[in-house]
DNA sequence: CGGCATCCAATTGGATACTG
DNA sequence: CAGTATCCAATTGGATGCCG
């Protein structure tokens, strides 16, 4: 016989909420991922050349880990023009834009309770666009 | 005379948008603290002897050292009683359970979206993965 | 009971040079 | 232009043993 019935149904709530919340940490956690997937999300598509120059703090290696990662996990899309000289575009899958609520939601909290934010407009501003 | 000034707002969005995401990431993004968070936001208080037996993956210099983390951070509180033997309470803070609906939200992502994931009450699949 | 110290393995991050 | 290859540093993860 079991006893605290309702301890293992909160033990099971538990597991499965922090299960997702793994998850998803695992897609998105990465060193430049949050930089690559708002950059995305903003300009809806960017070139490889675009991505690293908007992004001098990463190396050309790190950043194309980070890029087969999120294309792995079906988060982006990578399409190779077959052409001279190459050309190659990304873009947010579909699965890739339905992070976007939760990119905003820990950018929100973040804004809100980083320490020495920045308490402009534009972070108001960006909450009602996305 | 600046050019390109939209793309310059948008780049100043991008720049607090994934500033923001990063810092949360930060916080939360911990090998075992989604574990820790959901345990606590769930159970309310607890013992440090109740959240080592309850996560048997995690040595106990990793748990520490990601208690010690959350608590820097002001997640969570550390409260010491001094008697023998002695008792440590951890519980969140006004902080950390501010992060409920940021949790709440990875969860749902995760849980929506995770591969082969539990679509019904099996606990039995659940416990392996802890 | 609730840790900390030590030592070690594994993973991740990164600078630089080179290529089709 | 869009990457690879190589090599190396740093961070993280972890097993074990000891202590007040």
């Amino acid at each position: 016989m079991r006893k605290e019935t309702s301890t293992n149904l909160e033990n099971e709530k538990l597991i499965l909420a922090s299960c997702g919340t793994s998850y998803t940490l695992d897609l998105i956690g990465g060193r430049w991922k949050p930089q690559i997937l708002w950059r995305l999300l903003l300009q809806g598509c960017m070139r490889y050349s675009q991505l690293k120059n908007s992004m001098p703090n990463v190396s050309e290696r790190i950043l194309i880990l980070q890029l087969r990662e999120l294309e792995q996990d079906m988060l982006i899309s990578r399409q190779v023009y077959p052409e001279v000289p190459p050309k190659v575009e990304y873009r947010l899958t579909e699965l890739g834009l339905s992070l976007k609520p939760v990119l905003c939601c820990l950018s929100q909290w973040g804004d809100a309770n980083r320490p020495n934010r920045v308490v402009s407009s534009d972070s108001e501003v960006l909450s009602e666009e996305l």
